[in-house]
DNA sequence: TAATATACCTGGATATTCTAGGTATAGGAG
DNA sequence: CTCCTATACCTAGAATATCCAGGTATATTA
């Protein structure tokens, strides 16, 4: 899609992911199947998609990681939004706002 | 962005062209204009996009294409939509409605 | 015990868009 | 007249996002 800054949407994978973990902290996992629950399964974020989503994020500090274990044995990696995350995750909710909005008035025609 | 067709959406550039195409035949010069126009300055679709797109919507036949000459002497190439270029605006808008959908509710919070 | 679900990961392919060029003509400024 | 800008088309190559298809390992269920 054309935009006027690059970083701003579709792809907005990452301000889905950000506006989920303004919640509350979760990990990779859980991120999947919140977003498939919550869009009603219009959204199937592949695994490919989020692992190297949520370490870029990271590497930009908008979300740190923890890890930790289940009573079971099995290993997550907890991530919880920064500050400069959630002023990222204003930053591209506006963006949205003014690009859906743009969207609603080209197919609406003249 | 995430998709569950990935011919859908984000990038639905091909869907606002059909959109303003649906309306009166177009070229492309005059495409990337109204289009920046009707979105007040939020889409500007560069000359690489635009033109290699509309050659793949006319190679899939959702446009046809016939060239004419101003009465000055530049030659402009005006694009037409076609009924499968309609059936396939009334797809994909359906399928934008679906997204924006999800992403406001996501957004929205739980 | 075998299959499925959970949980993480990466490499390479594909698709979309941008950048940065190119050609050519028209029209206006100086 | 000459130069600059706007118009009008185009492409090649780079960058980016996402997907596909694999891999590893453990827990749970059949």
């Amino acid at each position: 899609m054309a935009r006027s800054d690059k970083s701003s949407l579709p792809g907005g994978t990452a301000m889905l992911v950000l506006a989920l973990l303004k919640e509350r902290e979760m990990y990779g996992y859980q991120i999947i199947e919140e977003l498939e629950r919550r869009s009603n399964q219009v959204f199937r974020l592949q695994e490919g998609t989020l692992y190297p989503l949520l370490h870029s994020l990271e590497r930009d500090k908008l979300v740190t990681a923890r890890e930790q274990e289940t009573p079971g044995g099995r290993k997550r990696r907890y991530y919880r939004i920064t500050a400069a995350g959630l002023r990222a995750l204003e930053e591209k909710r506006e963006q949205w706002a003014v690009y859906s909005r743009a969207v609603t008035a080209i197919l609406a025609g003249a």
